[in-house]
DNA sequence: CTCACAACTGCAAGCGCTTCCACACACTAC
DNA sequence: GTAGTGTGTGGAAGCGCTTGCAGTTGTGAG
């Protein structure tokens, strides 16, 4: 393999010259950077980003952890952080967590903490204070995406607010009767978003004075099977049907808009639906949404953490707001008269 | 931070010999090993990666290089792969194409070559015979899912064969109006896959005396998305429907149906749908398909890849042909009877 | 009892870069 | 003139490990 020494050599300077010309730092002079430059091209150079990253520290990676890739949320993350790390020259080293704790585990001791990463996103993933304390011990800098973070730096959107536009939007339209899917109560104790949406509900729906029906709140996985599953079971057992459903995410909509078919319920003139998200099928399928932009929020934290690489400073704990955005389509509509 | 230094030092034993040790290669005593071990556990020690892979040559890192990481088959791949990877100690860095050229030129010149990593598995992707060649000449073994690779082992499935037997699960339903949504010939440069499982439908309706309609044949992008629109278009602008559609994969499927949501087309009575892939969504929408296993395409990859690694063997270029499972759901029936 | 050989251990030489430091040189300022 | 500043350069010391080599000890065979 051609080392930078042999790119010296063929450009006639010393490995110490040619390793700022190439790397940007330091002063060089522009006939040394272009004969640098030159020598690299010609030999088909390429720096060992190993010996880089153990002379210099830095690793030109990022970590980034999610508990699935399939679920749109984390793919659409993934994608925002991977175009604006490739951009910036950054690799990314995916840590996808699964349903498997062992994992999780392993992932955090034996990789996160090995040095191998500048910076950490961790996607509604609960770390204990404890962990990120190891992280910060190691100066690495961490956000959050989608959940609190004690103690570190967290991009999200405003749950609580969103849950509640989306209910006076269902409200606004003229519906009382409506049902909420939620996710698990397990998802609860990680990243709090199921509880925080709903409290969104039942706020907007107190304050409309109209009731909560408990029987109408169900929960799902966040999943269009686990939700396709719950609103099967809503719209069956009700000895009353509710006239607008808001779930949590667009999958969990999608789910219940594919569950609704199944009863011969047409949408939106039997059943207005909406979730949250901007679901790429949400086009298709004519679903109204508040979209939260997740590819912007990946992207987004990937600025956050190569700012404060770049500068040498602590990343500050702070909770960034992502705006979001009401779309409205097909899939709510006024409810039939004599429904509501 | 704490060196292999520190932890030789609390062990009572030579730097090299706690190495030794932690790595489990070469001889060490019973006694040592322990020793160097508990000393590693009271410290918190972790190997720093960049020197390990610097010192060694071997990064524990395998490349993954997919065209995205919203479609289904991607994401299905990355699971696997992920999940075989973290299990055996690897690190998955992952490089998402996306649309933009640059970025496929970057990662390949930039990335895949700083010897960031042990091994490559390239998703869809076409590597010239040119990239292959490098990356042969760095000693990184590649593996190819999904298309060919000139050159290098991949995994793949009998396209031809597979939409043979899915278009014979149709016919043998009693269907002769089968018409087929097939991707972009753009792809078809990229995998040939659309083009072959194009030519399988052919030829089992050929075999079966069915004509092929040429209107019958559209194309879309592999998303839900795209086929939604191309089969409103199949659906709405043929003088004659078919009574069944055979989608190159589970995506297509699913906007096939929901296109036929629109027209009031029920499933499967007036419409038979059939897919390829094995989506996670085939089993609420009691879709026929054909089950590819991407998920285990992926792992397979892993296994292959670090065979070659650890044997220190060159990967001969072997073509697996990884088995696939007709998976027969609600979404096809007989047709009506008049139709046909 | 000697020798061959295996098992174990430590020394030290790298792995391929980055960066501190020292030095040379060209300026401007007094 | 000297001192002070800034720029450009190379030497060389690491970064924190792995591993070849050589040395030590223990074992069974001859």
């Amino acid at each position: 393999m051609t080392g930078i020494k042999d790119v010296a050599e063929r450009a006639g300077l010393s490995v110490a010259t040619v390793s700022r010309a190439l790397s940007g730092k330091g002063n060089v002079s522009p006939t040394s950077r272009e004969r640098a430059r030159a020598a690299a091209a010609e030999l088909g150079f390429v720096l060992s980003y190993h010996a880089s990253s153990l002379a210099s520290g830095r690793t030109h990676n990022v970590g980034l952890v999610v508990p699935s890739v399939h679920r749109w949320f984390f793919s659409a993350v993934i994608e925002g952080a991977s175009a604006a790390l490739l951009e910036a020259g950054y690799d990314l080293t995916l840590y996808n967590i699964g349903e498997n704790p062992a994992h999780r585990q392993s992932v955090f001791s034996d990789f996160l903490l090995r040095k191998r990463v500048d910076a950490v996103i961790a996607v509604s993933l609960e770390l204990s204070e404890d962990e990120i304390e190891q992280l910060h011990a190691v100066h690495r800098p961490i956000v959050g995406i989608g959940g609190p973070l004690p103690g570190a730096s967290t991009i999200r959107i405003d749950d609580s607010g969103i849950a509640l536009k989306a209910t006076n939007h269902l409200l606004g339209l003229g519906h009382t009767k409506i049902a909420h899917i939620t996710g698990h109560e397990a998802y609860d104790q990680d990243f709090h978003l199921p509880g925080t949406r709903r409290s969104g509900f039942e706020k907007a729906m107190n304050d409309a004075g109209c009731p909560v029906r408990p029987e109408w709140i169900v929960s799902a996985d966040f999943t269009i099977e686990g939700a396709y599953a719950a609103a099967r079971q809503l719209l069956a057992s009700a000895p009353e049907r509710p006239t607008a459903v808001f779930a949590a995410s667009d999958e969990m909509a999608i789910g219940t808009i594919l569950a609704a078919r199944d009863f011969g319920l047409r949408i939106p003139d039997d059943l207005s639906v909406m979730g949250i998200d901007g679901h790429d099928l949400g086009n298709v399928l004519g679903l109204t949404t508040i979209d939260q932009d997740a590819k912007g929020q990946g992207a987004l934290a990937v600025r956050t953490l190569l700012g404060a690489i770049n500068n040498g400073l602590v990343l500050e704990p702070a909770d960034t707001e992502h705006p979001t955005k009401l779309v409205v389509r097909t899939s709510t509509a006024v409810p039939k008269p004599g429904t509501s």
